[in-house]
DNA sequence: TTGAAAGCGCTACCAA
DNA sequence: TTGGTAGCGCTTTCAA
């Protein structure tokens, strides 16, 4: 079934079906309910090809995100994808999948080539980014989850990761604190300007400088075993430190496992802040006092950004950076005053 | 740019280039490699709107998911569909995003259609699922994630569930335990028919009976707090409750924190086991005892099954059901003997 | 081994 | 207010 069925069966031409079923132009409310009635009747939907050959437009986005190399994917992700393919469904788009990682920019190449989407939410992005730089040269719409080196270039939405770090270090400091570590995003990640990562240990510097407080930096793989051993390291290195800021919320259990195996207790004898959905802080007893990534609304935002831009593809960068408050769960206390 | 650009380049038709790139007619080597070097010199890449239209087929699946139910998601799903992509990339397929839930089947309507995909995966799937009949009534080519009430009719892949269950009870039983409880998912998800669910309380019922034990079941809100509250439950009805095996991940943190709140040590006192991404049984102290749900291989099984039936629309129906092993970690011990 | 041309199903312009 | 029709960029049949 296909446009010139239900023409012939309204008895009216193709153009005329398009235009009543587009509305972009006008047509007599009889011819308009006769041809409704025939697309309710046969339930009819246009090619999505055929139309996005004809117009020009796809009326899809795409998602670019990391293939899960060694690491597995975040909670964060996930959520956040979720709610992008909600958003983009009430402006009438789809959500094509790419798993390019600022690796691969072949693949990230042959999407824009093929003109399979309109543009692009570009995830997991870093300070230097190739994709980014291929994005603008192809003078592609593109919104990128995190801010690059030069964020007023771009369109992006992100989670300002310094200011949330800073928040934590500053909590832990008015409960007491004075030697504190941060466990990071995997070493890997830091060396290939990893955005979260490094905005994240500015945050702590700055804090740390600010408050005169003793900080020491920890990259740490994404998984338990990995946490409990950098745990293990930050006691030897000093075991007078109290508390631990981490942005790594897969090796979060190991933190806590390699807390317990010290015979630290939490938040006894030492706290845990950190940044993390909320529905993950909540996984570790006692659940973790966190700066809560709003991953669906940073979904909701990026593709409110993508649509400004495709109507207006020559307007000026827009942005949102999301400062969340920390919410207090059980993971800090006041430091031990033995 | 388009095949004309490069036909005119290289001084040969139009339909010479596209034989020459799809393979589908010989060309001979001059012409191919003087293509070629056109091709590549404009990084061409044909318009995959204008493809689709004219061969009949997206090189794009649907990848049908419900929306978030109480906005989230379960890391097992974010594997999966990570998973997904990657598989799909290597047949050279695409990933289309649909958040139609079992209840809007309107959304799937919508997709079939307009014909953006060539076949679907189906994602949390019902014992008995409208989508499944509108696939199945359409002649669409789709692989579903679990079994419906009637497997045979359809392909699937999916996790044993049951087995699986069994596996924990059965662990639990030769540790000594009588008296286990089962955490299920919410009682929405059951009342709906959530295929998991009920074939993991079919599960339970079983081993419980096979082994003459003392079984109850609590269905559990997908979040800490209602873990929590069940634990308390589960010790209020019958305090001599010593195990529990659990099915909802989202609910695992606030089962340990009921438990510690109650005064019961893990594995102590008090045993869990469940099943659960070994991601995910990670992150709590101790780690999980747990059957270890592989959602990288499920999504790679699912895309194979589909490009098999894409191929053959008519072959029979095949299946992949999987019952990975226990994986014994901490949360489990001897019943204690007092 | 190659070329010409007829679609694929739509949109949107030009006429009426 | 409507119809006719020329594309959109590709695939594939038919002819040479």
């Amino acid at each position: 079934m296909n446009i010139g069925e239900i023409a012939r069966r309204a008895n009216v031409s193709r153009s005329t079906v398009s235009y009543a079923l587009s509305g972009k132009r006008s047509v007599s409310e009889a011819t308009r309910r006769k041809i409704q009635q025939v697309v309710d009747e046969l339930g009819y939907q246009p090619n999505a090809s055929a139309r996005a050959l004809a117009a020009g437009r796809t009326s899809t986005i795409g998602l670019v995100f990391p293939p899960a190399v060694g690491h597995h994917y975040t909670a964060m992700q996930l959520d956040f994808i979720g709610s992008l393919a909600d958003a983009a469904a009430v402006h009438e788009y789809d959500v094509l999948l790419s798993t390019a990682g600022p690796d691969s920019t072949s693949s990230l190449r042959r999407l824009l080539a093929e003109r399979r989407v309109d543009g692009v939410v570009l995830m997991e992005v870093r300070l230097a980014d190739e994709r980014v730089d291929q994005l603008l040269e192809a003078d592609f719409p593109f919104v990128t989850i995190g801010r690059t080196a030069a964020p007023d270039r771009t369109c992006w939405v992100g989670v300002d990761h310094g200011a949330l770090v800073t928040a934590c270090v500053d909590h832990l400091a008015d409960l007491g604190h004075r030697r504190i570590a941060l466990v990071n995003r995997p070493e890997r990640l830091l060396r290939i300007g990893y955005e979260s990562a490094h905005r994240g240990l500015e945050g702590f510097e700055r804090a740390i400088a600010a408050r005169g407080l003793t900080g020491r930096h920890y990259p740490c793989d994404d998984d338990a075993a990995s946490g409990q051993a950098r745990v293990e390291q930050i006691l030897h290195d000093d075991p007078g430190t109290t508390a631990i800021v981490t942005l790594n919320e897969a090796a979060l259990g190991g933190l806590y496992q390699g807390l317990a195996r010290a015979g630290r207790s939490v938040p006894g004898d030492f706290s845990i802040a950190g940044v993390a959905l909320p529905h993950w802080a909540q996984m570790v007893s006692p659940q973790l006092t966190a700066a809560d990534v709003p991953a669906a609304e940073l979904g909701r935002l990026a593709v409110d950004l993508l649509m400004a831009r495709l109507a207006d593809p020559a307007g000026a960068p827009r942005h949102h950076l999301l400062a969340p408050p920390v919410s207090l769960r059980g993971s800090t206390g006041p430091v031990p005053t033995c």
